[in-house]
This record gives C-alpha cells, structure tokens and sequence, in this order.
RNA sequence: GGAGAGUUGGCAGAGUGGUAAUGCACCGGACUCGAAAUCCGGCGAACCUAUUUUAUGAUAGGCGCGCAGGUUCAAAUCCUGUACUCUCCUCCA
C-alpha cells in the first residue's frame, strides 16, 4: 500500500510513475477527493467528540456533587447524533478510499525501464555457456516419463491437470534439489523456517495478494473461516514479521523456507499445459528480507546473487533481467528474474523472482522498526525465489539430459543423491 | 467435540457506567572518585487529524483496554457476535 501523504504531496508525480502499471489519472484524483472529504470529516467529528469529552466530564462532577446536569445531557443527546452520522458518512468516505488505494500498485524504482509488458523487459547479464550436444535435445516430460520418474498421466486421474507424481530417482531429485538449496541459504545467513501452508485473510491482505488476486489461489473454508494455500512462501514468512516492531540492531532479517505453493493458475489456460513449469502445485524455496530502508537496494542485490549461487553451483546457464516497470509483480518496486536455459524450448523460463517491495507490504503488515532515535519506522520487504524446485528440476532434466536417455547428476548433488551421478532406466526406481 | 477461566502500556497488574491506579523497567537529576543502593523528577503502546516548523520537532485534539457491532449524555466496565490463549474432560498423528 502507497503512503496516502505521499500520493497527496505530489499527485502528479505518483499518475506519472503509475501510468506504465495501468492506473489511470481519473484514479488517483477520485482517491484525492475522498481523502480530502474524509479530512474534513475528521476535522468536524473530533472536535464534536472534543466537546463530548468535555461536556460529559461536566456532567460526571454535577453527578457526583449530586446536582441536576439534565440540560446538559439533553444538549449532548444531539451531539451524539451528529457524531453518529458524520462517523457514517466518515465510513462510507473511507471505505471508498481505501477500495482505491489498496489496488495501487508500488511505484517502480528509477532504475526500472519504463514500459507495459515483458517485452520491455531488460537483460542484465547472461551466465553459463548453452550447451551444444550433438543430438537434438528432448523436452523433459518425456524423459521424465520415459525414464519412469514423471507421472503426468495417473496425476491428473487422481487430482486433475497441472498435477504430477514423482516417482524414485525423480522424487530423490526433487528433494536433493531443495534439500541444497536450503543448505546453501543456511550457509548464507538464512534461518530456516517451516511456516504454515495455510494462512488467513488478513496474511493474504499484509503481502498484497488480496484483495485483488483472490481467483489465483485456492481457498478453503471450514465454518466460515476460510483459509488459503499459500501460494508462496512469502506470504507466511513475510507475515511473521507483522505487527511487530523490531530492534533497528537486529535487522536485517533473513529467512528462507521449503513449501509447497498453490496456484489455481486461472486465465492461463493452454500455457505450458505439459511438463513441470506450470503446476497446480510445487515446491519451492523461498528467501525472504526485512531490512532497514537505505539498506533495501543493496540486500536486493545480495538476494539475486544468493539465488544466481545455485543456479552457478548447478551449472545451468541463465539470464538475469529486470522487469519493466508494467511487467513487475504489484508490490515491488524493482525485480529482477532469473531465467534458467531450457534446451528443448530454445528459451530461458523464469525460476526465481527477486523483488524489493520498500514500506509497500511493511505498510499493510504493519513491519516496522525502532530507530536509534526510538522512533518507529516502516522497514523495507524483499523475496526471492531461491529458487522453484519443480521448474529446476526440468532445467536440470533438459541440460544434462545424454543421448541415451539417461541424465547426469550434477556434481554438488551427488552427496544428495546417495553417490548416484546418472539416472538410468536400470536404477530410476 | 464438552466445561470453565482469561485477553489492559516493554513486563507485572488494579479497575463492574463518569473517561485507564500502582510496581518493575526506562530516561533525567541529586548523592558518589565511579557504581550500586537511596532520594527527587519525568516518561505509558501504536495510529490519525489540525496548526506550526521544516528537516530528524513542537502544540492541541481524536482514537486507544483482543477484534467487530450495540445500548448510553458518557463504555475497559453493560449487551450481542467473533478470534485467540490457558485449565480440565474427550479424542488423536
């Protein structure tokens, strides 16, 4: 959420630096309107209240000395009622403000090219070698399936599409991948941290999810009390630093987490309908920051390079780009993607996002810290994926996939791996 | 699932209709070579608004006793709903 004195200062400047992320002018001045009406509620309500209070400490002296205050409470009867109805109009006027400015992106960091989509997307810098086999190379769902350790078919008579078994050396991949990546993060400072998989209304609020992206997610409701499948890590690990207020020494904070994340992927139908990338359900590592304001940047930048560790570590090749300013995720101010070599679709796919949010999610969550001075502040949010399992595994499936069907184990995974270096047909179950 | 108790400032803890005691902690001062102890004084979360100043503030006011409503001139206090915590019973990986 935006800071409404901010958007109040300089109106001008906010409709500019929105206009790539789809908010129109007309917005921005239909929420000024009511933050000033509200204002001048406010103003005409707490005085009233103001005189309640004073009145009402009148008439409790008379009660006591035993003496009439009947006129008194009479006058203060419609007091009352106008503090009523102001308070009514009050509600309606901040529920209509609020409606807008809660659906406010983030404001994109100068840094971040202008533009509406993902081809204004920028790359930054593109590491590891293609590799060039002498073959041509297979796409990993079906190596996966033929080697038996992908089971596409049975998932989705058991569950529906975008589902998957893994199976064997498959699912000993799966956890070796994650099982380094933790290690790895553990190694870099992170604590690790098993969060809940489901969360309430108000964590979906604090990250930004909701309200507005209510039909990405899967939401289940037991009594009336409905909760949802995290469809990041981010939304409980960001959320355990809500309504907190931290000593100034003790940041940053780091945290990373293994879950699996929900995703009802509505309105992407006929994308990546096969294979691994786009699941109902996957797992995921999660690095998680919350760090001092003038320290953001600079631990954005450390969060990219932990994740970019093991894509290195691995050897895949990938690209880092930063997203436009029309393609970034609605609460970040500046995200860089990572984009892993995906030999059988002759393109790079995203694996780790890596965003830094400012106040954006600290303003709704209520994150903040003490500062030398005592005084509270909003800290600053950031995440990255550090990185997706699923979507690794099938990069590491596609880029050491050998002629004969059989894939290599990569070297930092072989200890993972209880010393196997190839899946094969032979040992894959 | 059943029964009961509870939720108040960083912590402890009073307060059953008149506008949040008190203690500890914290800050300043005195005493001291210095500290502790003691004494004196101060400070009570977070948030919002106005005025003023612009830097990191000041002043006034509002709000605030888990949360949301209601009754009342006035609610921590009464009523309704709800979340969570604890104890006992039941059940359980």
């Amino acid at each position: 959420m935006l800071d409404i004195k901010l958007i109040r200062k300089d109106p001008e400047w906010i409709k500019n630096k929105l206009a790539s992320r789809g908010v129109t002018s007309d917005e921005i001045d239909e929420l000024l309107s009511y933050d000033t009406k509200r204002r001048e509620l406010l103003v005409k309500t707490e005085t009233l209240k103001e005189k309640r209070n004073t009145v009402s400490q009148g008439i409790a002296t008379k009660k006591r000395n035993k003496e009439d205050a009947s006129d008194e409470i009479a006058a203060m009867k419609q007091v009352g009622a106008d503090i009523k109805e102001i308070d009514t109009e009050l509600d309606d006027v901040n529920g209509k403000m609020n409606y807008i400015l809660v659906r406010l992106p983030n404001i994109p960091d100068d840094s971040v090219p202008v533009g509406p989509d993902e081809s204004t997307n920028v790359e930054i810098r593109k590491v590891g070698a293609i590799p060039t086999e002498g073959f041509k190379p297979r796409h990993h769902w079906d190596i996966g399936e033929e080697l038996g350790i992908l089971d596409f078919d049975q998932a989705t008579k058991v569950a529906g599409s975008r589902f998957v078994y893994y199976l064997g050396m498959g699912a000993r991949l799966e956890r070796a991948v994650y099982n380094f990546m933790l290690d790895e993060h553990q190694k870099e400072g992170y604590t690790e941290v098993i969060p809940p998989y489901l969360v309430n209304n108000t964590a979906m609020f604090g990250t930004s999810q909701f309200p507005k992206f209510t039909e990405d997610v899967y939401t289940v409701t037991v009594d009336e009390n409905p909760l949802t499948l995290i469809p990041t890590a981010e939304v409980p690990l960001t959320n355990y630093f809500a309504d907190k207020i931290l000593d100034e020494k003790d940041l940053p904070k780091y945290v990373t987490a293994l879950t699996p994340c929900f995703r009802s992927e509505a309105g992407s139908a006929g994308r990546d309908t096969r294979g691994l990338i786009r699941m109902h359900q996957f797992n995921k590592v999660e690095m998680v920051k919350v760090s001092k304001p003038e320290e953001s940047y600079n631990e954005l930048e450390k969060l990219t390079a932990n994740a970019e560790n093991i894509l290195q570590k691995l050897g895949l090749p990938y690209h880092v780009i930063v997203l436009s300013s029309g393609d970034a995720s609605f609460s970040s101010a500046k995200t860089y993607d990572l984009e892993v070599w995906m030999p059988a679709q002759d393109k790079y796919r995203e694996v780790s996002s890596c965003s830094n949010c400012l106040d954006f999610q600290a303003r709704r969550a209520h994150i903040r810290y003490r500062d030398a001075n005592g005084k509270t502040q909003l800290a600053h949010t950031l995440n990255g994926s550090g990185l997706a399992a699923g979507r690794t595994v099938a990069a590491i499936l596609e880029n050491y996939q050998n002629a004969d069907g059989s894939v290599t184990i990569p070297d930092v995974l072989v200890p993972y791996m209880g010393g196997v270096t190839k899946i094969t047909k032979e040992n894959a179950k």
